[in-house]
DNA sequence: CGCGCGGTTGATCAACCTCAACCCGCGTGG
DNA sequence: CCACGCGGGTTGAGGTTGATCAACCGCGCG
């Protein structure tokens, strides 16, 4: 697995032919196939990004290895403001996405002009801030069925669950295990346990329903006032 | 202790008192005692505060009663961008404090003309998104000795360290404890043990001094990347 | 076919939680 | 003055949750 920083021209050397289009305001779409890096920790923060299709994971390296990813972002959100010069977490697709990069040079630039959308990027960054917070909540404070739970109903509403209650996992077990602060064999045997509850059932390892809401909302909700969004499209 | 929500009444009852100065763009300067509220999840969102004095502290309570120190806000801090209608957290001082109030209503209007203060609050808040994922990484991904001490070192840093080692610990242990998903018998442990090994000793309950601060290095470096800071003044 | 990746499952263990006792300093009221 | 309660902190004994380590499965692919 990689390990943030000096990794710029790995960067560039991919970005290149990725480029499919660049319009009149310099800005350009980005694709990236699934697990491509979108930036490394540690990487000169150059562009901003907003999410136009697809899916991605935002994590830190911890110096020992180990990985915390601090967000999952889908069409719509931002990506890159959390920082100035460098990056504190490297971006990595988990599904094919395109995104619109932005370079920093010009942000400031057109909040200027611009003042819809400063504000737009106002809210969207309150947005992530409001719920990385909740995230916080959940993995500071809940049990393991309690972060699966929350995660559930979380991604659940993100990927338009059906009537039915079926929805897609777009990440792996790893992801979900790095971003409640568990290890995967926790989320291993959780999702089991849900199964054989008959709480959930997996229809495919990436794709699963929702038997019985309530229950796992009654265990989230030993979870947050709130609802724990992550970082979701405004 | 409070559970948020529904406490609009008293805020209101509480605040008017403390008003002791109205300036003439409708900002004011509110000050309030250690352990007052500035406000509760759930109230509305009638304004954004800077500290200028004191510490408080930004927490949000779970249904079953669980809290989360989501922050700890010192002077240069902006409060209250992370949602909008109501507040997602409540906000409880920590040292006697005092903040300006700045409506929500004129917010809009002063990014609109004031492009310089847009980008001010913009840098603001994308500080806080970078100090709250700093943040779920220390715990979501730390043992309880390298939380402690990323922690002690933020704080010592905050709160302007003397070349001897010797600083301030605003904060009572439940609050470092809900900050850092332990419990405060844990902290009290772990204190304890740092101090029996030797790495700091505390002057009295809430004044420490750094003794071997490479060791504590040593330790939060299986920490993060970056500097794991919190809501820090820019 | 063999290998690697991602996932599941089992057995064991330790980190941290829980509950409880206890300490200390402080303010209050008899 | 002292007794008392209370808030905040420390310490101890024992229990549980989730981590660790390892085996194994199924699948896709060279």
């Amino acid at each position: 697995m990689c390990i943030a920083g000096g990794r710029v021209e790995d960067l560039t050397a991919t970005k290149a032919p990725h480029i499919t289009s660049q319009s009149s305001d310099r800005t350009m779409v980005r694709r990236v196939m699934t697990h491509d890096h979108l930036f490394y920790q540690g990487d000169e923060r150059d562009f901003i990004y907003v999410v136009q299709s697809g899916w991605v994971k935002l994590y830190r390296t911890l110096i020992d290895g180990q990985r915390q990813v601090v967000g999952f972002a889908n069409p719509g959100s931002i990506l890159g403001l959390e920082s100035d010069g460098e990056h504190t977490s490297g971006c990595e697709a988990i599904t094919a996405a395109t995104v619109r990069a932005i370079p920093v040079s010009r942000l400031a630039e057109v909040c200027r002009q611009d003042a819809a959308f400063a504000e737009h990027i106002l809210r969207q960054i309150g947005r992530q801030l409001g719920a990385a917070q909740a995230q916080l909540a959940t993995v500071g404070a809940q049990s393991a069925d309690q972060k699966l739970a929350t995660f559930l109903l979380s991604i659940a509403d993100l990927c338009n669950v059906s009537p039915a209650g079926d929805f897609d996992l777009p990440m792996r077990r790893g992801d979900m295990a790095e971003f409640l602060g568990l290890r995967l064999e926790t989320i291993s045997r959780k999702m089991s346990d849900f199964q054989r509850r008959g709480w959930i059932t997996m229809t495919s390892l990436y794709h699963c329903r929702l038997v019985r809401r309530e229950v796992l909302e009654d265990l989230a909700a030993g979870g947050d006032l709130e609802d724990a969004t992550m970082l979701r499209v405004s």
